[in-house]
DNA sequence: CGCAACCTTGACACTTGTCAACACAAGTGG
DNA sequence: CCACTTGTGTTGACAAGTGTCAAGGTTGCG
């Protein structure tokens, strides 16, 4: 059984890209995974709102959660008190993974705002992919993609430099948006330098700092009385900003 | 459905831990998360040596491996050419996971050392899963593991300056040895400064320094004549090592 | 108005990368 | 046996990037 390839979604690489050309696609594929969700497991539906809390690492785990809108964050946090964002969730990903192998959830999931999220028991989705094995593919889907995305942000964590870490950010989060069929050329952050800054191991200073600068060179404008709120007149030309700047590193 | 708490093996933290207090307990399970393997699945088995390619990015993906032993790293090509070690995998580990959601394999996955790969089709893995709710249970938690796994790499490669990255590879290490019922008080890296530094986001001579570093505070030791060998003389002293940087850092 | 969050900017210090030189071991071929 | 090469590891000097600290600006709200 050949899996059909996926919008794989390669986000959060140096790589420059367009903002995903396959938009519509991946997001009718979203609808149709969800929609199968929906009529085979039967979840349970709920409001959230910011601020709320999904779980929190150390609960004991027996439901996954699949996010039908809103923004997510998952922090993880270490053994001396700080928080660190590990990573951000929207519509079609799934919560809860991480605590299948240790039955205890690994981390916090907190709503960043509004949205609906879906719960179901973890053994009634075991039981109902026994009879349906075309929900065990997109299990297994969600499961693997995890996996990259995580793996993706390792290698921007480890290899890029701080105006390229900012830089591969917009450019996940604009891809993020196209690829549910929002509009990618007036986007809202929705996160404080700080947040940004902890997501991509940065201090907010050097986040804002990079952001002014990609500001003065014309590559994103902020928008009026909001800083929050950004545009990206030419995605191209964001993402050869960083490839120049590492090309010129490799001189002499 | 509850599963029971796994030898999560919080790998690859910050927090100073005994090497593997559990360490029977958790090879016992991962040999019989084997044994089951190898009764319901019947995989085809082959023996590896030193550089064998196991699978190459891009290559259609069709079968998982299941690695019986030997030492084996994930290598994640970028686009401008730069391979950066993404994960190493021991004994018990799965290989494969990430290209279930792409239809083609993310990353290469080469043998270190002479070591036994078991493969299996994909397609075949499902069947046998639907009629075994207990390999069902495996494969999730493997798949759950390495997300966990990697989020913990990922906070460490944010969060941690070079020397405490360092210590937690080498905690990471003794644990992964100590798990699988091996001695942990004198171990052989079997990677280069290079390889070394590479997976965790450093340069070759940082390594160096850190672990001259080390060796000087006695926290470490280096094998006569073999710097790749050393010795952990005290591993809580090890792990307070880089508590007392962090706290030091906090002063003003 | 005052206050609290959030953001920006500058000066400075520190960590780490870069470049270079050298040491050592293993293999190769004269 | 000795040069020579190659791969690996160590160490130092220096520079660049980023964090830290401090000051001030803006917005929103009670």
């Amino acid at each position: 059984m050949q899996l059909q390839p996926a919008c794989t979604a390669s986000n959060f690489t140096a790589a420059p890209r367009q903002a995903a050309p396959e938009a519509g696609a991946c997001g009718q594929r979203i609808a149709d995974a969800l929609k199968l969700i929906a009529t085979l497991l039967e979840p349970q539906r709920r409001v959230v709102h910011a601020g709320d809390v999904i779980y929190r690492a150390g609960e004991p785990f027996s439901r996954l959660h699949i996010l039908n809108s809103g923004l997510f964050k998952l922090l993880s946090l270490s053994a001396d008190g700080r928080e660190q964002v590990v990573g951000l969730r929207l519509r079609g990903d799934w919560l809860g993974f991480s605590a299948i192998a240790g039955g205890v959830y690994a981390c916090d999931a907190i709503a960043m705002d509004t949205g609906e999220v879906w719960t179901v028991p973890y053994d009634a989705l075991l039981r109902a992919c026994s009879r349906h094995p075309e929900l065990t593919a997109i299990v297994h889907e969600a499961m693997s993609h995890e996996i990259v995305r995580d793996r993706d942000s390792l290698i921007a964590l480890c290899t890029l430099p701080a105006d390229a870490r900012v830089v591969a950010f917009l450019q996940f989060w604009a891809d993020s948006l196209a690829r549910r069929g929002l509009r990618t050329d007036q986007i809202s952050l929705r996160l404080t330098r700080a947040e940004i800054g902890n997501y991509l191991g940065l201090t907010l200073e050097t986040v804002s700092r990079v952001l002014s600068k990609l500001a003065r060179a014309r590559l994103i404008a902020f928008n009026e009385k909001n800083r929050r709120d950004i545009c990206i007149p030419d995605f191209h030309a964001l993402g050869a900003f960083v490839q120049r700047r590492e090309a010129g590193v490799g001189l002499h």
